[in-house]
DNA sequence: CGGGCTTACGAATATCGTAACGATA
DNA sequence: TATCGTTACGATATTCGTAAGCCCG
């Protein structure tokens, strides 16, 4: 058994089976992974995966046994190299972060700023993604950090630290009836057609909850990825945004309504994936972004098996909100 | 990186940095272990041993951690090899157990009479050791049961499930002073020399702890790892035998007297490896060696990280007494 | 000076890529 | 018929064992 055949059965099933594509994305010959795979099944005594004729059809239940336990050992393999890296550069390295555009473009930025100067030498990339995206891309080791307000509980794999609460405002351009209203509810919002975060995106769902909550079908015209696209359409007059907080400027040329008392309040978190073994420079970059994840009690999170014992780890800590 | 580079350097440790007999042992040469360790070091650009001159002293910081997620990784090779077994030849393989003379000598044999008739393709190998040598084999995957009284629960890596609690009996030549009395008592046996188990072995504690509970400091002037050689002494006169109640046979031509009232009862657990795949018979194994411990129960336990969580498992479950 | 690690070197083996083949949808 | 996996084969690397060298205790 070889730890590239172990990669090869890992990569095909990321591939949909497909050993070509799989061999193209490894820069590696499609005979070569084949055979690999062969042969592993051979030692094994046992087919890994199913084939109907030269076509891989499906993984058997003993091959997703198989590339689970595959998929630590090379997690393992991952950390080993880590170690060494900490040991012999600590402060160089890569730091690769998956994250949705709110985060990337409002949250963020102050965070890496000061990041980059003190870790000048680590190479820093930016993933831009859905929120299951982003799930996936930490769990398959692609990506180190995912950051996001969705969906990340999704994935048992995943270590994730509660990070901040945000809230909602409404935006709408300075001529709208909305404009000068003192104190906006609920039923105000429901009049408009209503412009904002596709479903799925940046705490998209406690929206929907509201108005669910007061009767309303909200009538949602437009939805975007990003508060930056949903500005504009706001400012075309196609009607009201709703948007994070953090997302809007002193600069807008908006009529900006805090909404926090309508909508409940989101949580952004970070998540890593479980056993891998994080860099010196990856812990400051936490505390970083929330100062309250300090390494003592990241590292007692770490040791900790359930989602539930994690959150209850948090329950006496404040977090911030933005 | 290499599985056999990182099987090498875990097993350069465990044999005590000694590489010339790390290599006997693998049935390789030294050289080429020396090379494989050489190069993995070169390519994580970190040493994992310590040499002075040409000796290996002692591992390094990195090497530590480095050797702990090696030691990992082989478990995990080890359960993709266990699970293509278990779909290919499933009534088929080897089971290794490590115990004391007490369970494999008393405890044991009807299990594995009953066992063996199940499975006649299942190679079965008992090693003995004391209790401590006994989790190291586990620990290091040398064999996948241990069954013992003591010093289990001080390896964080194995699982341990209670079994069964058992008793003592004190046993006495037919002509000793104490062959004919009515109620046994501490009193009573702390005034003759006593031959029982030698220290870490088959619940000596629970008698040390009685004797001092009660003031006295047992007169202890013999012990042996097993009963038949306590059973021998006791024979020649050299003292009163205190040996597990499941130790005596019907046609010993001793006077046997119930001590369960004097000293408290021991637990005796078996215990496996964190994280590894237990074959299907192995499961088999443990429901006949307890039935309490049926599969879903077992799977349970395995997914708890904490003693103390598996501890409470079994609070409310009656433990047979043997 | 003896046990024990490293270096050197050659034989056996494995890996990987190209090219040709075969099967499925 | 086009896409995709398998087989065949040769060039290149890697591994492993033997033999010789060297260092520490």
């Amino acid at each position: 058994m070889k730890l590239q055949q172990l990669r090869y059965i890992v990569e095909v099933l990321n591939h949909n089976l497909n050993v070509s594509a799989t061999a193209e994305n490894l820069f590696t010959s499609q005979p070569g992974i084949s055979k690999q795979v062969r042969m592993l099944e051979d030692e094994l005594g046992i087919q890994i995966f199913e084939r109907s004729g030269k076509h891989l059809t499906k993984v058997t239940p003993a091959g997703k046994e198989i590339i689970r336990y595959s998929t630590e050992i090379l997690g393992k393999v991952e950390s080993i190299k880590a170690v060494a890296n900490q040991y012999t550069m600590p402060d160089q390295g890569t730091l690769n972060i998956a994250t949705t555009h709110t985060q990337a473009r409002y949250a963020l930025p102050d965070v890496i700023k000061g990041f980059i100067k003190r870790y000048p030498k680590v190479s820093l990339h930016m993933h831009q993604g859905t929120p299951t995206q982003i799930s996936e891309s930490v769990v398959k080791g692609k990506t180190d950090f995912a950051i996001a307000t969705e969906a990340l509980h999704l994935y048992q794999d995943l270590i994730m630290l509660p990070c901040y609460h945000w809230n909602r405002s409404v935006i709408v351009p300075k001529d709208h009836p909305l404009a000068n209203i003192k104190h906006l509810t609920i039923d105000d919002i429901a009049k408009h057609p209503i412009v904002t975060y596709i479903f799925g995106f940046t705490g998209r769902s406690e929206l929907d909850e509201a108005f669910n909550a007061a009767g309303y079908k909200p009538d949602v015209v437009f939805t975007a990825t990003d508060a930056d696209v949903i500005k504009t359409y706001v400012r075309l007059g196609l009607g009201v945004g709703v948007i994070a907080t953090m997302a809007i400027n002193e600069d807008d040329d908006f009529c900006v309504l805090d909404a926090s008392h309508i909508f409940k309040s989101s949580l952004t978190s970070i998540g890593f994936r479980k056993g891998s073994f994080l860099r010196d420079y990856m812990y400051d970059f936490m505390v970083r972004f929330a100062p309250h994840l300090t390494r003592p009690l990241v590292e007692k999170a770490i040791q900790l098996k359930y989602t539930a014992e994690v959150n209850k780890l948090f329950e006496d800590i404040e977090l911030p909100t933005r």
